[in-house]
DNA sequence: GTGATTGCAAATCTTTTGCACTAAA
DNA sequence: TTTAGTGCAAAAGATTTGCAATCAC
């Protein structure tokens, strides 16, 4: 243990990224490991990729949108990210994998967890003949109060 | 009542397909009667523009893709009909407008109506302070059962 | 008549793809 | 080296829009 503060810091974060991304089987490149550090050092995010890319640039990683596409769906095909689809014509991706639902915003395009703990389905219906549930997704859309 | 059954059945739909579009205040055109008549006259649906617009080609109702999408909007925003959102990049307006979930088969793309009274969700989160829930949607995906 | 509605083509928006170039193993 | 990954521009797919022609009232 050698390194100073500073270093241990800047370093860290590097090694969790790669290892993240050596876990399933996807290359450390450049673009990938910005992207990583950017989704998941900081709490759980949703996130479109125009949006993405554009915070990339802001944060200085040189990284082209269609790349950004590529990698969001590579990650969600990987299991690190889940795409929740809120609204035709934008995709969200969420950086929580775990069982859990949503509040949407409609004014602001806003998605916001449900903890699963918090919301229960009660008597799904069984799925029908020659079908399996592959997902449950609550979706609570919300509008700002009019008084 | 001086019709014979002939007459009734051809006059009938018309006069309610035009009720329909008077209660909404939209003009009872020639291409919203044929939309109309094709979304209303045999139980509830979930179709795409392009799948309602490809019916009307079949169907003699001579009216542009365009117009499908227009109308489509305009008969939600009236409440005849709902927006469906289950896949980026796909909008799905369903018939049924009264409270109910949904079933989507995720490689067909097909959906199907789970009436409100079979699902029930407890313990919906109270909305976020300045929000007020505007609907719930639950959504249960379903895939192939591989054997 | 007059304002709403339509059709068409063009525009827009999001996402994907082909391919030559570059980088990781 | 060898194969995966990237950038760019072009393509694709869904939806919207501008505007002149047409239709409902």
């Amino acid at each position: 243990m050698f390194y100073i503060e500073s270093e241990m810091t800047q370093i860290r974060p590097f090694t969790q990224a790669i290892d993240r991304l050596k876990t399933v089987h996807l290359r450390p490149t450049r673009q990938r490991l910005g992207l990583v550090r950017l989704l998941f050092e900081g709490g759980n995010r949703h996130v479109t990729a125009e949006q993405l890319h554009a915070e990339a640039q802001a944060a200085q990683i040189r990284v082209s949108l269609a790349t950004v596409y590529n990698t969001l769906n590579q990650f969600t095909a990987a299991g690190l990210l889940r795409e929740v689809t809120v609204e035709a014509g934008r995709s969200y991706f969420d950086t929580n994998v775990s069982d859990h639902h949503h509040f949407f915003h409609e004014d602001s395009g806003r998605l916001q967890d449900i903890p699963s703990d918090q919301v229960q389905v009660k008597d799904v219906p069984p799925p029908p003949p020659g079908t399996a549930i592959a997902r449950v997704d609550i979706v609570v859309r919300l509008k700002s109060q009019e008084k």
